[in-house]
DNA sequence: TTTATAAGTGTTTTATTTACATTTTTAAAA
DNA sequence: TTTTAAAAATGTAAATAAAACACTTATAAA
């Protein structure tokens, strides 16, 4: 499988062909878009337009192209399709049965996104068949992406409980609630609020604001930001570990 | 990037390519070969006799077939070039970067495999240029190679915490000073024996044998096997969670 | 018989996690 | 203006888990 191969390359890069005789594949990338709506935990699919399996629905998926690599494929592809940029992604497994796609042999490499549902506008070309549904509301979904979204979710929940990727889903200012509410959902269970807020002062990297939200409750409740610079100050002098 | 494909199709599938217009790339699986000699943690290399990179140390690897799945692909290059099959194998991550290869555009899946050295007898074709490297010694690789085993061994790390995966680079029956040994190799750092012995004990999954070990001491030391029925009945049953 | 060496064994201290209830604030209603 | 309703804010004690720590035992070889 491995012999040189000193036939004269067919293509015209720059390179030889060191390794002609293997077989080629299409290699895809599938997004979990989680989004986060200060109340429940979402994904974000989309209706196909285009066969195979036209009308049903599905991650976001495209295909890897020659000049990128598959992180820059999963950027430019939320980004076509939702508008969506600088939004935080994570690679998360492959995918390789054979008849996965019945369109085609392909490979999907699956990542995840997470995003603030309410401070993003959506202008991308497929706006109008996108849509959240409450991740326990989720519709069956084509080829392997409901097993894409079940490994995502286990993945999100080890994440948020070593790294402080939840902030990626809140909006800048938040209140203790929300976060509360945010870690309920990915960990699918309930928590005790004042262990919560006590632990989550522990850790020490929210600033807490003079600003009040007045929206949910007639006291209304301080914002917190999240201090990233001190966060990562913390991980570099004294190999602080984010946990919860 | 999606749109339907009516042409006719050039191949001879049973299925339409529907994606026919989109790029094809080689994919490759490359893995990163855990052992234990019940003292230190080891990786098996080979040294290259093929070009692009010839005479360099690197991975074991090989390119997937269309007729197998990326864990199959892994097993066989597992088993062509070591002779050994029936290995525990986990997909890692998969690398993209675009000249990541300078023979030829390659996306490479890495897997990690977990043997235990001496058990082993390696009759595959590369027997002689391959070589167990102790991982702290471990040379300069070709590619992203040296990238792979650092995230292989964050991943082992962190899965021999979680998981009773440090029983696969053991031989059936261990004495707890070799466990002890293979945990402080793979988090890389000395471990209280009376602390750990504790540990391990309170998680009941061992079978304590009235043989003894008598190459290393004296006085000799107790063999235990790992009960995998049990754990796996703990797990079922009462969500027993494995954790060092 | 002595010696050298690894195996085997428990307890105390410290840190972390869990369980748990009342007061405060304020807008809206009476 | 007073009352009411609803979420926000707050601390301590008990239980559990993790870490620190040192001596005795068994045996082959000297």
């Amino acid at each position: 499988m491995f012999e040189e191969n000193l036939e004269a390359p067919e293509n015209l890069n720059m390179h030889l062909n060191y390794y002609q005789k293997e077989d080629q594949v299409l290699l895809a990338v599938d997004c979990i878009i989680f989004g986060f709506d200060k109340e429940n935990l979402k994904i974000l699919l989309i209706k196909r337009n285009f066969e195979p399996e036209k009308g049903k629905w599905s991650l976001i998926g495209g295909f890897l192209k020659k000049n990128e690599n598959l992180d820059e494929a999963a950027v430019r592809v939320l980004e076509t399709l939702t508008g969506l940029n600088d939004i935080y992604l994570e690679q998360i497994h492959t995918y390789s049965k054979i008849d996965r796609d019945p369109g085609q042999r392909t490979i999907s490499v699956a990542y995840f996104a997470l995003i603030d549902v309410d401070s993003h506008r959506f202008d991308g070309i497929q706006i109008d068949s996108a849509h959240w549904f409450d991740i326990k509301e989720a519709p069956n979904l084509i080829f392997d992406h409901n097993e894409m979204i079940q490994k995502a979710k286990a993945r999100l929940k080890r994440r948020a409980l070593s790294k402080p990727i939840g902030f990626e889903l809140l909006p800048e200012k938040f209140t203790m609630r929300q976060l509360q509410n945010l870690y309920e959902s990915i960990l699918d269970k309930k928590l005790d609020k004042r262990n919560f807020i006590n632990k989550i002062n522990s850790l020490d990297v929210l600033i807490k604001l003079d600003e009040k939200d007045m929206s949910v409750s007639r006291k209304g409740a301080y914002l917190y930001v999240f201090d990233k610079d001190k966060y990562e100050k913390k991980v570099e002098e004294d190999g602080f570990i984010f946990k919860i």
